[in-house]
DNA sequence: TTATTATATGACCACATGGTCATATTGTCA
DNA sequence: TGACAATATGACCATGTGGTCATATAATAA
């Protein structure tokens, strides 16, 4: 954790730092990221900085916890009304609120997609030690509750399930962003339905 | 490309670079990765390394190359079969020969997972410029042509599903590296078979 | 005012990086 | 043997890294 010293700075000013951090750690790994770069882009000294945050895996791990944060927050909304909907109006909310995420959040999803890059395994144990990955233990009890209710084949393997709606989650977003990065948002906001729907689709009837 | 001077070494040297030079670059990123570290690996003086190579973007260049030169070798000799075959076998194939290549040549795959991590822009552009991605493609094609036969359903999206296997196919190769990477050979491969079909049988009948 | 504590600051450290280059060694012809 | 080219080699360079620390400044309390 940082310092008291940081948390008693003007908000202002911490603010910068926690952006110019975001920057730096969205667009280069962990050991390639650089406290020069990010003093520099905060325009604070290097000593104050150490002043700030015990080494530079401090501000990693809590740059990266600020990201788990606000996913959490962003989707625990939608998880109240989990229950009453059926598998797939699940999994249909899942991939919608992920890239409504990416978009909204932008500079969060980006350090997201750096982090499943990392290599450096102190930066990334350190990281899961604070958020625990959920998403995986997420998808499995979703399945394991439709199989219950008789909303899906239940010789359906749970586990390649499992990790085929992950794998497309992820690969969904990266899709979205590639695509419509930058675009408007009016055509954007039906294709993007669209695009979940066709996938869905598969999913639930299969191609034959 | 790397000088003359590299081809002229004897082959014992000249592989014992490149094992180390593939080594480093499976376990960092390009600019993560040390040449000083390749150079005591490998027990060449620095100066002969810039006797061999113009620079480190070119050693990388030629490492990646081999590890894409390996793979379509590999692959090449499945894909003679491929007309005779259906989609839904098309695509096993496909998997399971991705699984095997992981397995036989696990230094190549590890290379190719750390490519597609990689951040530096000039590093990937020299490699793509090099090797082009064919795998995107080739789903496709083998999705319209499955169309046209009548295997499939035409409503289904070409896009959606070519980007649901590509998604899947590197998410089986890393799932069963984790989880069978140094395990014995005999229950691996039924294993894997029974996965794989799992997988199949999601995608061609539904989960319903 | 003075004494004490919390910050701010940048010169500095040891180390690693990619890359160079003058020099030494070897191989190959005549 | 001598001459010329091909290699081998490691000291060296400028630059960047994460991190330290003595000192200067500001804030607070008596």
């Amino acid at each position: 954790m940082p310092k008291e010293t940081f948390f008693n700075l003007p908000d202002d000013k911490r603010n910068l730092i926690i952006s110019a951090a975001i920057e730096e750690f969205s667009g280069a790994s962990y050991n390639e990221a650089s406290i020069n770069q990010i003093c520099s882009k905060s325009k604070i000294p290097k000593g104050s900085f150490y002043q700030y945050f015990e080494d530079k895996l401090d501000l990693y791990v809590y740059i990266m916890s600020l990201a788990i944060k606000e996913k959490i927050k962003f989707f625990s909304s939608a998880l109240t009304e989990f229950n009453t909907l059926t598998l797939m109006e699940q999994i249909r909310l899942l991939f919608l609120k992920g890239i409504e995420f990416s978009r909204e959040y932008p500079q969060y999803a980006a350090l997201g997609e750096q982090f499943t890059k990392e290599n450096d395994e102190m930066a990334k144990s350190e990281v899961l030690k604070e958020g625990t990955k959920q998403s995986e233990t997420l998808f499995s009890q979703m399945i394991n509750n439709a199989k219950a209710k008789g909303e899906i084949n239940k010789d359906v393997d749970t586990l390649a399930l499992s990790l085929l709606l992950q794998s497309l989650n992820s690969a969904i977003n990266n899709y979205m962003q590639d695509k419509y990065g930058n675009s408007n948002y009016e055509t954007y906001q039906e294709d993007v339905n669209n695009f979940v729907d066709s996938l869905l689709n598969i999913i639930f009837n299969g191609i034959k």
